[in-house]
DNA sequence: CCCCCCTCTAAGGTTTCCCCCGATAGGCCG
DNA sequence: CGGCCTATCGGGGGAAACCTTAGAGGGGGG
């Protein structure tokens, strides 16, 4: 049996190298490659083809669950996992809502993270114990998802707002999304006039409810 | 030579053991102990007697800062190094008042951890790259230290920086304060250069941080 | 099948704001 | 007294935001 083609994307070098590690000790497991942010890993899925890759879920340029929802939109064989500090129950449905086949937590023990490659592999789903809990609960109370507030924003103007809330200039985001500083002034405008707010502090305080950046950003 | 005998502590499991491998591949390094939390990692200390403290900053039951605290009150020959993910100054500083000979940024490069372990073993200091430039700065500014974030503004500026951070125009701002905007634009600049923060968006997230607004406001 | 809506892209023109210079006046401290 | 810090303003030029308009491409409904 050939050996599982992992991406392992997380900002935290030390932390990445860690992982890359243990996942080294894991046989028919082969670290192909790694990013530092959620930009780069998308070119790497794309270049690397590797059969899973490894999310952490707060990263730069683009989430863990953004890189996950492209994923899983252009490279439907590409199994993902996100990784996560928080069992936050919003995170977890967004992350399965993005594709993602596997929720684990930073805390779990470190034989849940061959198991849930394995698991994932298979074509299974895999979530921590801590977070497969709360999902259930919610599935046996209510069915219906409520929508995350992002989701009356387009995938490219969360990408902007995200971008903004981080302090980035309309030249920067341009000049990082390959487009023209008027495309970005009009996404920008476009989603003020969506969420209803006007100007940039409004924009980061949002930001930051929803999860799209931390305070220590 | 003999070993320089380590302990680990980190909440998140997978970091942990993660950490765990980076090490042993050190020569010379022996990790003789992992612990879970703060409270743990102190007993661990105590029974175990290691050479030197690995301790995440953010554990539960105690902080890697309190726990540093009382190890080099109690074990003054046992060294410590702090690992956070947080570059923040106000962490750094209360990390090497409390007795930490090194602060490592879990995004460093993972030759630093070898580095700093050697270093601190060797009775000296190591800061990660990205916070040494902070901690020099501060030092070239003021030798005596004693800065609780907001202390470095005057009652003004921090005025001024909440109603930034509340989203308000520079024009708004000044009539609330009926001050000209000439005169709120030069505080502005003013505050911007003493927290080194160049754009709108850091301010509302350093004004967060620090607790001037909340995310709701 | 065609048309409309949505999304992403972009430009021109206007307005507003930001930044670099300088300046004055009062308080505090050695 | 002579700095140093703080708070207060202004001018001018360049940069950025804002308003309007618009085309290309995808997807769904009549």
């Amino acid at each position: 049996m050939k050996a599982i083609r992992i991406l392992v994307a997380d900002d935290h070098t030390l932390v990445r190298a860690g992982i890359r590690e243990l996942l080294q000790k894991i046989p028919q497991v082969e670290v192909v490659a790694e990013a530092g942010d959620g930009r780069e890993a998308l070119a790497l899925v794309k270049s690397k083809l590797p059969n899973l890759v490894l999310l952490d879920i707060a990263m730069k340029s683009l989430t863990g669950l953004e890189v996950a929802e492209r994923i899983s939109k252009d490279f439907p064989g590409v199994k993902v996992i996100i990784l996560s500090m928080h069992a936050n129950e919003e995170y977890v449905m967004r992350a399965l809502r993005a594709g993602a086949s596997g929720y684990l937590l930073k805390d779990a023990a470190t034989a849940e993270l061959d198991l849930a490659i394995k698991a994932v592999s298979a074509g299974e789903t895999y979530l921590s114990p801590a977070i497969s809990r709360g999902v259930i609960d919610s599935y046996l109370g209510r069915v219906e998802g409520k929508q995350s507030p992002l989701d009356q924003l387009t995938p490219r103007q969360r990408e902007i707002l995200q971008l903004i809330a981080e302090g980035r200039s309309t030249k920067e985001i341009a000049f990082t999304l390959n487009v023209s500083v008027k495309t970005v002034e009009t996404h920008r405008a476009q989603l003020m006039d969506r969420l209803d707010i006007h100007d940039v502090a409004g924009l980061v305080r949002y930001a930051m409810r929803v999860g799209l950046i931390s305070p220590e950003t």
